[in-house]
RNA sequence: GCGGGUGUGGCGGAAUGGUAGACGCCGGGGACUUAAAAUCCCCUGAGUUCUUACUCGUGUGGGUUCGAGUCCCACCACCCGCACCA
């Protein structure tokens, strides 16, 4: 053979052509074929393609390649989560359109991901800026304003002083805004809103039915959601009001000793209008922190009105105060203080010396002990609490709440942690919120005839805010209902919201309609779902809410979209740094036997964390110039290999040299081929059925890693193998099992042994069952425990044979010495253990 | 603080309670070559050693078992998520 070399600078452009032109992946919905629905996270479009996004799709792709060598008929399809803030600083920084600079971006990628070779459906794809994709957005979330799930109020919000917008709650993280990092302020503002809320139980429960989902994630989401059930009930206050409060620990309510509300709480800023000392303690609240360091050391701090509490039981007067520690938010905003069995009460009792009751012991002989130095929140019985004393805690939570709803002034309810999902962005570059400000008719949706409502072209971006808000034009409008002169909604929305259905666009994308639910449903739900674990809340939740919601309103069969998911790790690398502490990027650094050099000036470097790569620490690798210079396919595998998937994988310039070594060695192999070889290797074949086997299981189970070495292991093999038929029949197996991975160097190999198919449409090997059984295995011998020989043995030896092997062992005997055999312990097939 | 996860050679990592370290990387030695690249072969957990073996070894300490990386108890370290959530 005169090439004895992979070339993949020409090879991959040519298959990527072939599969191009063939249609081979694009996808069929009227296929009788199984259908199988691969989708990883689709990308936002910064402008290149890194090797996290390298990782992500070479994962999908592999199972996309897989499925349909078993015979699924497959939707694995690519698009652009194209709105977002970037594209809004790309036009302040370099006066570029969003629109244009996104779409120069895409098509950039877009090249990227084409010559990494993945077996995408490129007939489906779309980018969320199209107006035809925001503008079916827009109609479905007037179909959920129909329904009720809309609405608009005012409310306080995280504003970003940076990028001047407001954030959702999910977005804040430690105070700060997730994207410019900028610490978020408190703003009054008129804002849209999606009732989230309304679904929390149902997506608290639907979180059981996702077996394919990881714990974690399920888990995170279920913290999120943050059920919580208690007693809602209300105490009168000395000046003939009332305020409602919430507890989970109604069973505790004999030892109650004080009353609590927010600072921002209503009662609070009535008191704080007559008594200015009040009004100082509410502005002193205000500048606490939030971070968690600042939470964790803050000290309990509360303001003593004048005000007094009655106990609904026994009738006592309780104090009122405001305090530091009650969160507005969540519940009524007020609690009933039980210091004995809350930490926090426990902390504010002994600063404001108030009482410390026990009411909760470990047995009724112990309702006099003393309490300690922190509050008791666990389990046990009930004393010192009149007509509950002897019940256990959960008794007496459900007598409280019984005789609480029997009164009238209390009820059992069940208190969320997730709020409602605030959509309003003070933005351009997103869909805009299709709602029309009459002066006569108020608040009038946009009829569904005159969508999309379109982003204008003409913005201006050399003042900060919201250039929707300063274009007269756009603005102006008339009232679909009245006619007169009316002004067009300026806010936009999250671009989570985009993320929230795009899938199902994927599906299914007539002209006329988001998406056709027959055509859906013969898709979804997604079967392999593959992206970061940092969408583990956001994006996920918000999907998740977003199918629901549509199922609700009759234009979805599924409720959960994604029946697997799978989180990825990231790609990480060494970093480089000088003596000064500065970063420096791995082309600039030379290794020079252990240790490594700047090529620049010769100084030495110090080779740091392996972390994930960023632009900042300077140690990113760019797939475009490993492409470039190995070829996809060694990129691929390197993708692949030794990391489990869902944990971080070191890049490494020797690791991605020996996938390029591999690549060449399996080229090779494949050039062995030899028709005129004949006869058997029953051995070698019995390996490649059970790597047929193997590597499947693996591949299912996202074990890429596992497969890579089962791969290796029987190529190792087939090398050494003198030629046979059966090694023919070898080779000719490992070509399929890499073919999902290494689509490249298969399709090369394959059209070089004569065939006129693409591997691509070939179907997975067939194993013969019969040659998965060895006929010879090894069995370990021990003494005591301890392996001290090991022989063969013709696989379904018995007991006694085996044993009669095992004794007959000279190493065994010498080990024994003589010894009293006392036990001997045989495992057919694997191990005979003597015990003396 | 609460919840979850992970600890195995120089490194990434394998291992239904049954031969720990598969497979890859790094490293060492050799072959081929004028030389290099490429390729191929051998070695590569630690220690002792009469080179034949033996002892130790999966974060630490206990336990269950004929047998534990794997199961149980206690602890340590690191990572992730949440957090004055009443």
């Amino acid at each position: 053979m005169t090439d004895t070399r992979f070339d993949p600078s020409q090879a991959d452009g040519r298959w990527q052509r072939a599969w191009e032109e063939a249609g081979t992946f694009t996808a069929n919905s009227d296929s009788d074929k199984p259908k199988s629905y691969i989708l990883e996270m689709f990308p936002y479009p910064s402008g290149r393609i890194h090797m996290g996004h390298v990782r992500n799709y070479t994962m999908g792709d592999v199972l996309a390649r897989y499925k349909k060598m078993r015979g699924a008929e497959v939707l694995h399809p690519m698009g652009w989560d194209a709105f977002g803030m970037p594209a809004e600083n790309a036009a302040m920084e370099k006066g570029v359109h969003p629109g244009k600079w996104t779409h120069a971006n895409i098509d950039a990628m877009k090249a990227q991901l084409k010559r990494i070779g993945f077996a995408l459906d490129w007939t489906r794809e779309f980018a969320t800026c199209d107006p035809e994709y925001y503008g079916h957005e827009q109609a479905l979330f007037l179909d959920m304003y129909e329904a009720g799930m809309v609405y608009r109020r005012s409310s306080e919000v995280n504003w970003d002083p940076v990028d001047m917008t407001v954030l959702a709650n999910e977005q804040v993280i430690d105070g700060k805004g997730w994207r410019s990092g900028a610490e978020v302020e408190k703003r009054k503002l008129d804002q849209w809103f999606l009732k989230i809320t309304d679904f929390a139980g149902d997506l608290l429960d639907g979180l059981e039915t996702l077996d394919g989902w990881p714990d974690k994630v399920r888990l995170m989401q279920e913290n999120w959601i943050g059920k919580s059930q208690g007693l809602e009930f209300s105490f009168e206050l000395s000046d003939g009001e009332t305020l409602p409060v919430y507890t989970t620990r109604p069973d505790t309510i004999f030892g109650a000793s004080f009353v609590a509300v927010a600072a921002d709480h209503p009662v609070a800023q009535a008191v704080a209008k007559d008594d200015p000392l009040a009004a100082t303690f509410i502005e002193e609240c205000k500048k606490g922190g939030t971070t968690a360091a600042e939470l964790e050391t803050m000290e309990k701090l509360g303001f003593r009105t004048q005000l007094s509490a009655r106990h609904p039981f026994t009738g006592d007067a309780m104090p009122l105060f405001i305090a530091n520690f009650v969160l507005m938010d969540y519940g009524t905003g007020a609690v009933m203080g039980v210091p004995g069995h809350d930490q926090r009460d426990f902390e504010f009792a002994t600063k404001y010396e108030l009482l410390i009751r026990r009411v909760v012991a470990s047995d009724a002989s112990e309702a006099d002990a003393p309490m300690g130095e922190e509050a008791e929140s666990g389990d046990g019985v009930i004393v010192n609490s009149d007509f509950l004393d002897g019940m256990s805690v959960e008794e007496a939570k459900a007598e409280v709440i019984a005789r609480a709803e029997g009164g009238g002034w209390g009820k059992g309810t069940t208190v969320w942690r997730l709020r409602d999902w605030g959509i309003s962005r003070q933005r351009y570059w997103g869909t805009p919120i299709p709602f029309i400000h009459c002066e006569t008719c108020g608040i009038v949706p946009v009829p569904k005839d005159q969508l999309p409502v379109k982003l204008p072209e003409d913005v201006d971006f050399s003042i900060p805010g919201n250039p929707l808000e300063r274009h007269a034009e756009w603005k102006a409008t008339t009232c679909p209902k009245c006619g007169g002169a009316a002004q067009r909604e300026t806010d936009t929305l999250d671009t989570f919201t985009n993320s929230s259905w795009y899938f199902l666009r994927f599906a299914s994308q007539p002209d006329d309609a988001p998406f056709d639910p027959v055509e859906v449903a013969k898709w979804m739900p997604v079967e392999h779902y593959i992206g970061g674990i940092e969408h583990a809340i956001l994006h996920l939740l918000y999907a998740r809410f977003w199918t629901r919601a549509l199922a609700k309103i009759g234009k979805l069969e599924v409720k959960e979209p994604f029946a697997s998911l799978f989180t990825q790790g990231m790609v990480t690398h060494e970093t480089y740094a000088l003596g000064d502490g500065s970063w420096l990027s791995p082309d600039e650094v030379r290794k020079d036997g252990e240790d490594y050099v700047h090529i620049e000036s010769g100084q030495p470097v110090t080779s740091g964390r392996v972390v994930k790569m960023s632009k900042s620490k300077k140690n990113v690798v760019d797939p475009d110039n490993i492409i470039a210079d190995y070829g996809a396919d060694a990129v691929r595998w390197f993708m692949l290999s030794d990391s489990p998937p869902e944990r971080d994988l070191p890049w490494s310039e020797s690791g991605i040299e020996g996938c390029w070594r591999f690549v060449q060695r399996l080229w090779r192999l494949f050039d062995q081929i030899d028709d005129s070889a004949s006869g058997e290797d029953k051995a070698l074949a019995r390996k490649a059925h059970q790597a047929i086997v193997a590597v499947a299981e693996d591949i299912e189970a996202l074990s890429f890693n596992k497969a890579v070495a089962r791969i290796y292991e029987l190529t190792g093999a087939a090398e050494k193998a003198p030629p046979s038929a059966d090694r023919n029949f070898v080779i000719r197996t490992i070509l399929h099992l890499i073919a999902p991975m290494m689509p490249h160097l298969a399709e090369e190999a394959h059209a070089k042994l004569g065939a006129d198919a693409l591997i691509a449409d070939a179907a997975w090997p067939k194993h013969d069952p019969a040659m998965l059984v060895e006929d010879e295995v090894t069995i370990a011998i021990q003494h005591k425990g301890k392996l001290r020989d090991t022989l063969t043995a013709p696989k379904g030896a018995s007991k006694d044979d085996l044993e009669a092997l095992a004794l007959a062992s000279e190493k065994v005997q010498r080990s024994i010495d003589g010894a009293a055999v006392r036990k001997v312990i045989v495992v057919p097939d694997r191990l005979v253990n003597i015990v003396t």
